[in-house]
DNA sequence: TTCCAGGCGTATC
DNA sequence: GATACGCATGGA
């Protein structure tokens, strides 16, 4: 990653990234479009402005931002680190996932906050991105920041029913107390392997297998974490009758992303 | 009106 | 362990 600075803005080189691909993709449901498609939105209370500078040279603009912030804090939430032209060559090898990186190429994992990315799958559960977004977006709007554990620690069922989440408000309630109680903990998740973690995870009502794979590959960098909703079995189905190939060792939720988008893309649901 | 949405808990076998 | 069914809410 390459940048410099313009005035108020940060202008980076980053490559194998798009916008909407990234951040209107379902790991996310904080971002909005704008008019002009730059993006606005958050990580945790920290606001970013960010568009397209140059698509063809993979430059980007993140406006009003320090070279502090954006090394701080917007490097590793975009995985700057991670080379995601390296990720795509390797899954490449296998010819639905050379499709589906082709399509989807400007896809990268978000290192989301662990509680804001296992609060959000907990309530996209049996529900649809836009209403996701709009129980998201009372949720912040009520606090004014995306609340944390503690901050959520004397909410009940009941006193959730301004974000009409309808039967997840319960599901909600038992992650903050068991949070709370540090029955589970975050720090102990992310120590854990795949396996372990999800288990952790599952003991929470309203968490199984897909909300807690989502809650390990967005909020706690588990890549090799494998999210199965209803778009990945019709991919399975179709092409991975026997499993997943070889190449996705270790970065099975990467494949996944692309997968997931692609399939989405076949059957005019984007 | 009915169906469905990035599933899961529960009952039943 | 596998398989049906209900679940809050809101848009199509």
């Amino acid at each position: 990653m390459d940048y410099r600075k313009k005035g108020s803005d940060m202008i980076i080189k980053l490559p194998d990234f798009e916008l909407s691909q990234t951040l209107d993709c379902g790991q996310a449901f904080r971002w909005e479009i704008q008019a002009d498609r730059s993006f606005i939105g958050a990580y945790l209370n920290r606001p970013l402005h960010i568009s397209t500078y140059n698509l063809k040279d993979s430059t980007f603009i993140l406006h009003d931002t320090t070279e502090d912030e954006l090394l701080g804090v917007w490097y590793d939430y975009f995985d700057m680190s991670a080379d995601y032209g390296e990720f795509k060559r390797i899954l490449s090898e296998d010819e639905t996932l050379h499709k589906a990186c082709t399509y989807a190429y400007g896809i990268r994992i978000l290192r989301q906050d662990s509680w804001e990315a296992l609060s959000s799958f907990i309530i996209s559960q049996n529900n649809n991105i836009p209403r996701i977004k709009g129980i998201i977006g009372r949720l912040v709007e009520h606090y004014g920041r995306y609340p944390s554990v503690s901050d959520l620690a004397d909410e009940t069922a009941e006193s959730l029913a301004f974000l009409r989440a309808g039967f997840r408000a319960k599901y909600l309630i038992d992650a903050i107390d068991k949070l709370n109680r540090q029955e589970i903990t975050i720090d102990g998740i992310k120590a854990a392997p795949l396996e372990e973690a999800q288990k952790k995870l599952m003991a929470i009502k309203g968490v199984g297998p897909k909300v807690a794979s989502c809650a390990l590959l967005f909020g706690f960098y588990k890549l090799d974490a494998f999210p199965v909703d209803v778009w990945v079995k019709r991919v399975l189905a179709e092409y991975y009758p026997n499993g997943l190939p070889s190449c996705t060792k270790g970065i099975e939720g990467v494949a996944q992303q692309y997968l997931f988008h692609y399939i989405r893309n076949q059957y005019g649901k984007v």
